[in-house]
DNA sequence: TTTCAGCCTTCCCATCATGGGAAGGTCAAG
DNA sequence: CTTGACCTTCCCATGATGGGAAGGCTGAAA
């Protein structure tokens, strides 16, 4: 079977397949006579396993555990879970994050009179100062203040 | 003021800075006789606007139509009213598309025994042909089934 | 048999926002 | 005058993906 198809069969595109062997998630086991990639049952269930885990939204380091531990006879289901749980983690902190995003944009709206008056509170928020931003990582440790 | 001292008052690093320059969201006036860039009051407020407008999650790109809104005398808040409703939409696009990832992950963390048994519900279901993926993009169109 | 569409290949570049780091110039304090 | 902290520009990397060029292969129709 060709990429073409492969990809028809996976729900990936050809470009991606190629870069996803180019980062050794998969390793088709040969070419034709022309250098065409040939697939096989093996390396499509494969290329499945990749779609349906990149909809669930792991990363393809990720994917790369996972397929390991797929073809690892003698995996503790444990380890799965492990890597499932971080990855759910990590969705929460993403969440929250826009979330929090999502709730001060929605306040800022509702009080938007949204006419033609150039007198606006969002624009106000952004421009004030005094948001609860006190510290983070730019506020350089060494400055020659005299400067 | 040198562009240290600006990334330190506005909460950006200076990195961060040069490439909001470098695509035109900021302009600062001059230049130093040994080529330093020179900051400003209003530069700086500009760019604690950025901060502000990034920690909501706008792009670079929204950010640059707030400005522009911003520095416009006779803006309609309606306008920044629809920039702030277009970002809500696409947090609450990403955030849903999340939370489902996160519900079916939790639905298998669940029944994942966690053991060192190699029987791994997670496992199955990413292997599982018979996902709800009838459809996308790259079933391709135009395919000789012959080859 | 030639032609041509539709495949396939590799390679480079773009996205988005950011960081890392090199190579080199500047400034001020000791 | 040295030194360290700053500044400059330039290139490259991230992560996942797409676009497209230039060129080769295949198979079916003319």
């Amino acid at each position: 079977m060709n990429i073409g198809q492969a990809a028809a069969q996976s729900g990936l595109s050809s470009k991606m397949i190629r870069h996803y062997e180019s980062i050794g998630l998969i390793k088709p086991k040969g070419r034709s006579a022309a250098g065409y990639r040939l697939f096989n049952e093996f390396d499509i269930s494969r290329l499945k396993f990749i779609y349906q885990a990149r909809t669930l939204g792991f990363s393809l380091e990720q994917i790369g555990q996972l397929l390991l531990l797929w073809q690892q006879e003698d995996r503790a289901s444990v380890n799965v879970k492990k890597l499932a749980e971080q990855h759910i983690d990590e969705l929460n902190e993403k969440i929250r994050a826009m979330q929090k995003m999502k709730q001060t944009l929605e306040q800022l709206v509702e009080i938007c009179p949204a006419s033609d008056d150039p007198n606006c509170p969002i624009l106000k928020s952004l421009s004030n100062d005094e948001q609860s931003n006190t510290a983070n990582c730019h506020s350089a440790a060494k400055i020659n203040q005299s400067r």
